[in-house]
DNA sequence: GCAACTTCCGGGAACGTTCCCGGTAACGAT
DNA sequence: ATCGTTACCGGGAACGTTCCCGGAAGTTGC
């Protein structure tokens, strides 16, 4: 397309390519008329930078790479929410693209952030990423990375987390004072550094209360379309009399097959799910959920890769953020009924 | 970083540049020995094109940008899903963007896609965006442009969209039939394209049946945190018998307004939705609902806008293309209860 | 042998922008 | 008047890649 360049100004304003860009890049050797005749002349024209040309010339963009495993989850569309609000007030253009829960697409997809020089990666780990290296390359080349929701023990980088361990603790904890003792666990799959989170915090509350923790009343599940019936066909001979779910998705698939059992919640069985979902009160049941930061989780995550890429803070924020959860009592998990 | 560049490779080879991209872009001009050096050492060292420095040379880039009002609204990253399965196939990436419901994020979003010279658009419109003229400017210029969900009559471009007439027109049938009469409708707003054709597939559905039109019985509500409610209650002065929503976000606000006033659903008031939230069947009521095809207007859009960018099918493809949509009907919308 | 054509290659320019450095003019100090 | 310093500007190079065109070498036809 035509858009005007700085060879066009430079040739209006009988000045040379130099000149024009010192006067539009505020340098200090440029006199102040002249960098007024440039700067008006661009505003009347509607002047702006090839980005592209930017880009080549210093290696950077101003563009935010951030990569989720699927945008069509609600907590990562709210996580890139919190992300962009942040992002746009500090001048960065962010582009989202996802990995659809795979290695392959990640890698390829972060290559692509990398080639066209975007300033910085958040990225929240597909479910079956099990070799950082290509990321660690990349922080060894000083690209900055912020790692969301999903991070990596293999990984020295920022990340920004809700507190899983406290959220399923809380959740579980909530079931047993509601009198529940056979708690079914459906997990997400066990590659995920949250799984293992949401597990200890479970197996924690269990430990807490004297329950014994029995491997058979918890199931990873995947992310196939129909993995959650047969699952939670399975948990219930194993006596459960309640249900925690790890995620949207299980905690949607745990709620339709109980009712598709005539199951009765939660007079029979309790079910309360760690997710986002934004309607959890209009179910049949009203459902219990543990509701992640989402917004909050992007806010802090942008920032800190921002101050990453703009070089503050290059020490002391390898710590890992772990931002607070909140139970949500509905009647899903309610006791004596 | 320090990627490979073809300046390394002719070094290492004793060629010129010039004679490295011949042999790298196949072209005629290249011995075959030569070539195969050339092919192999890049092999070797995975050398990539820096895509930058290929759009600023070529003024293209094989990115498609895609921006929608809402990343966290099912229906856009349904969209988007099918969007990036054919995209992809096809040998592009997709860099995604919302304009948050703004004119003016929209305007500078889609300055930021052509400025980093994407091959083509896929947009659907923002909420509040009337003055199209920034797109005919765009398509002045060549840019391949294709609306999809909501289009414009002030732009003569491709467009992909459900039937919302038909589908509309289906779900006031479906009451009727049903047995309601006095139908109230929750509308988008009114700028939006869909809104007009939901309106009057709703109005024609009404004619048919012979049920005069009622305007007291049509409210177009915002896009306000709390707009759904204080409609609701506002439409229930006017005694209806139903509801049809034209939204997700509205479908929801009129299912969670009614549910606390206590009115009973389906039996005092029914509802439908014009929604594709995967949790319809575990509302309390199910909710009966007309579903959106999100992912083959994803598809059909994506297919038609590279056909576009590589050329093909450049007249005879201004036929704005309507998907079907699907009404599934449950327990919110049963009749004689 | 000479002219025309083909194959192959390299140099240079282009894309748009930023930075470096040298040249010129003006000014102040000696 | 001379020297040193400062302000300002323009030319050239860089970034990585592609394309154009001219030059060199080889081959074929007259």
């Amino acid at each position: 397309m035509d858009a005007i360049t700085i060879k066009d100004i430079a040739r209006a304003l009988n000045l040379s390519t130099s000149t024009v860009s010192r006067a539009l890049r505020d340098s200090y050797e440029i006199n102040a008329e002249t960098k007024r005749q440039v700067v008006e002349y661009a505003e009347r024209l509607h002047y702006r930078p090839n980005p592209i040309a930017v880009s080549l010339k210093e290696n950077r963009s101003r563009v935010i790479g951030v990569v989720v495993p699927q945008i069509a989850n609600l907590f990562f569309s709210q996580v890139i929410n919190g992300i962009e609000a942040v992002a746009y007030n500090r001048g960065y253009h962010v582009s989202i693209f996802q990995s659809h829960e795979s290695y392959e697409r990640e890698l390829a997809t972060v290559q692509q952030v990398v080639s066209r020089k975007a300033d910085g990666l958040l990225i929240s780990l597909s479910s079956n990423t099990t070799d950082v290296s290509y990321l660690r390359q990349l922080q060894e080349k000083k690209l900055p990375i912020v790692l969301f929701d999903r991070a990596s023990k293999d990984l020295d980088v920022p990340s920004v987390t809700a507190d899983n361990f406290a959220g399923a603790f809380a959740a579980t904890e909530h079931l047993i004072q509601s009198g529940r003792r056979r708690i079914a666990h459906v997990a997400i799959p066990a590659g995920i550094s949250i799984a293992q989170e949401r597990l200890a915090g479970y197996r924690f509350a269990l430990e807490k209360y004297g329950i014994p923790y029995d491997e058979k009343l918890v199931r990873h599940a995947g992310f196939g379309p129909n993995e959650v019936e047969p699952i939670v066909d399975d948990l219930l001979n194993q006596m459960p009399d309640a249900f925690f779910a790890a995620s949207d998705r299980l905690a949607l698939g745990c709620l339709a097959t109980l009712k598709k059992r005539k199951i009765s919640i939660p007079s029979q069985i309790a079910l309360i799910g760690f997710t986002n979902i934004a309607v959890a009160d209009l179910l049949d049941p009203p459902m219990s959920t543990v509701e992640q930061p989402a917004l909050e989780i992007g806010q802090v995550a942008a920032g800190r890769l921002i101050d990453l890429i703009e070089g503050k803070q290059k020490t002391a924020s390898s710590e890992p953020v772990k931002i607070a959860t909140r139970l949500v009592i509905r009647t899903s998990t309610q006791a004596g009924l």
